[in-house]
DNA sequence: GTTCGCGCAATGATTACGTCA
DNA sequence: TGTGACGTAATCATTGCGCGA
């Protein structure tokens, strides 16, 4: 589902997205709103110099968080601690560490394993090896799933407020930080932009409805004023001096509307609702 | 008040496939 | 043109929570 706004088909020009500040970042990817508990939305531009793909929204999400830095440290420990009882518990597992060594499946893509990844990985893999072991011996192949503490959720979301992606050094900074793979780091970045980009969608296309229906609404309005308009010319039928608050200017090429001197105005009759006409996009009339 | 089963949302992980250098 | 890295989309699987019986 795309939504491209193209204001020479349609007449109107939008552009949406989300923004988790008033600043945006370069990237054109969708990216985070996730928690916008935290955040606020504006609309932002798709920046230029990276083409979407065919498929891709035009409907952008804007990040920003400059000054967000990598600051905080999860103690580079298996155990992190939190207030909570629930993660308490999950951080004194071992699997709070790595998850997918439980599962008994074999990590078929490593593409991004550098040399040292690979070191880094093995000694990762060392920590919990003994944990793996155990439970192959109870013949559990239970797959267990990694539940993130809060404090690698906050570093994670901090960086992702950063970028919404990662170059494998930093990938690799990440992951060293939080004591998770860096594959790890990967599939969360993946899921958070993938779910990013979800969340946001569903939110366009609220934002679109809610447009549709203003639109739909004013249509009706105007279709209506028209008609009583019309009943007046026929009733009145000689000229007379409309009331000024009738005029209507376009914002755009500030010519009144109904009395321009070009030859499409046939009748001195101006439709000017603009006392209460609410245009959500802020954009001059298509007529222009 | 406690427990159990169920549905559901959240989320980590996997797979398939597209794009690009 | 083939290949590897990296991205997205779709999906699966696990986990925790809320809720009614």
């Amino acid at each position: 589902m795309g939504f491209d706004h193209d204001a020479s088909t349609s007449g109107l020009h939008l552009v949406l997205g989300l923004s988790l500040t008033a600043t945006t970042t370069p990237s054109t990817k969708p990216q985070d709103h996730h928690h916008h508990h935290h955040h606020h939305f504006c609309v932002v531009k798709p920046s230029p110099t990276k083409p979407n793909s065919p498929n891709e929204p035009s409907l952008t999400l804007g990040l920003s968080g400059d000054s967000c830095h990598l600051a905080k440290q999860v103690p580079n420990n298996s155990k992190v601690y939190c207030e909570d009882p629930l993660d308490m518990s999950r951080q004194t597992s071992p699997h709070s560490v790595v998850s997918s060594f439980s599962t008994g499946r074999v990590v078929k893509r490593e593409r991004d394993l550098s040399f040292e990844e690979v070191e880094a990985e093995a000694e990762a893999e060392e920590r919990v090896s003994s944990r793996v072991s155990d439970e192959e011996e109870d013949g559990t192949n239970a797959r267990k799933k990694l539940r993130l503490t809060k404090e690698q959720s906050a570093l994670l979301e901090e960086s992702f407020k950063q970028h919404s992606t990662l170059n494998p050094k930093q990938k690799q900074a990440l992951a060293r930080q939080l004591n998770l793979r860096p594959r790890q780091v990967e599939v969360w970045f993946q899921n958070r932009r993938a779910r990013t980009k979800l969340k946001q969608t569903e939110v366009d296309c609220e934002f679109l409805k809610k447009c549709c229906e203003t639109l739909t609404d004013e249509n009706r309005r105007l279709k209506k004023e028209l008609q009583e308009l019309k009943a007046l010319k026929l009733a009145q039928p000689l000229y007379m001096p409309m009331p000024a608050a009738t005029l209507t200017m376009c914002p755009s090429c500030e010519r009144l509307g109904g009395v321009s001197d070009n030859a499409s105005n046939k009748s001195p009759f101006s439709m000017a609702p603009k006392t209460h006409f609410y245009n959500p996009f802020a954009n001059p009339s298509a007529a222009c």
